[in-house]
DNA sequence: CATCGGCGAGAACGGTCGTTCTCACTTCAC
DNA sequence: GTGAAGTGAGAACGACCGTTCTCGCCGATG
């Protein structure tokens, strides 16, 4: 069970890496190091560090949205608990060890500048979480707009609680999220 | 008039590169070339890089934050008015050229589990802001719990129209304040 | 006038980074 | 057994970065 494929394991080190202490403090030597290859190897994998990087916020979406879509499904109940749910699964990556914030955001930040690849793929992410709010949105039968209010509630949960430290940050947004719901639906006609 | 203060003619250059492409991106040589001035007197006024960083991040803070003040004290009006004009701020600076979402997060994103400094900076600042709209929401007479989801909004909103490119997340942010505003002081007793 | 301190311009230094190369060694085909 | 191809380990390379140093020049002081 310690043979991953190689891939795998070079993804796994440069996302500990590059997550937790941002892409250019880490260079491509702590990747061989922390993957425990060859640097040949590494660029057999990954042609060049971009390659790496790319290849690293692509599956940091895949899994992230994942595992949300997981325990949203998991959590049942009704379309609003569902949706709420989705603040709760905030608050417990929140209080993940080494938690640092939107991996996309962090990564827009640093290179998004520079390299458009990052950009997009930041775009590309925060699309897909506000498209999937969006759905859970409409089953509870609440507006559209509500999911945009929705999705600046979460996105700003996640940036507070990176900086101050406090997975709080989940349960305030959830709060806030309720009051935005029960407004929309006591306005339906 | 060309001729500021040269601690002054750095920081600005310092600030615009920065910010516009990242700390790590951004070389001495670069701000040297950019404040016209030799690279002996950068160093003059600012020892290291670690220096000019900081002395860039607090000169923000301050100025970023007395912006803000300023627009919301001359927009007069009831204190609701005040509040909400916080978002009407927010959406001016979005829609200002080479917006790149807040300083302070994208520091923090790139260096802030290197350098504890840039962590403190960004700390401090979202402190102070958010210690700043509870004073708004205060006045408008609305609960504490009111001013953090206001400024989880803000927040939001800021990540959102950097990565989309997208000013209009203030607006979206603005519309969500006032239905938690009105749900709020519908609340009270 | 002589001397001294500070200046601008840029070279130099030590270190690091991304990437490639060397080389001895193994493995396998024939 | 011999050649080819691939591997691991790490050195090497070229570029750049933060920082310091050199050096020729200028202006002020006595």
């Amino acid at each position: 069970m310690e043979q991953e494929d190689p891939r795998t394991r070079i993804l796994d080190a440069a996302e500990e890496l590059f997550y937790g202490q941002g892409v250019q403090a880490v260079g491509m030597d702590a990747v061989r190091a922390a993957s425990g290859m060859t640097l040949r190897r590494v660029y057999q994998h990954f042609p060049s560090k971009n390659d790496l990087v790319e290849a690293y916020l692509q599956r940091r979406d895949g899994r992230w949205r994942a595992s949300l879509a997981v325990h949203v499904a998991r959590t049942g109940g009704t379309p609003r608990e569902q949706l709420l749910s989705v603040f709760d699964w905030l608050g417990r990556w929140f209080a993940e060890p080494g938690f640092r914030g939107c991996a996309f955001v962090n990564s827009f930040g640093e290179l998004g500048a520079t390299t458009p690849a990052v950009a997009a793929a930041a775009r590309h992410h925060k699309e897909e979480f506000a498209g999937y709010l969006a759905g859970l949105v409409e089953a509870v039968g609440a507006p559209p707009e509500t999911a945009v209010h929705l999705t600046l509630l979460a996105e700003g949960a996640i940036t507070a609680a990176a900086i101050h430290g406090d997975p709080g940050a989940a349960a305030d947004a959830k709060e806030a999220a309720r009051l935005l719901l029960d407004a929309a639906l006591a306005a339906r006609t």
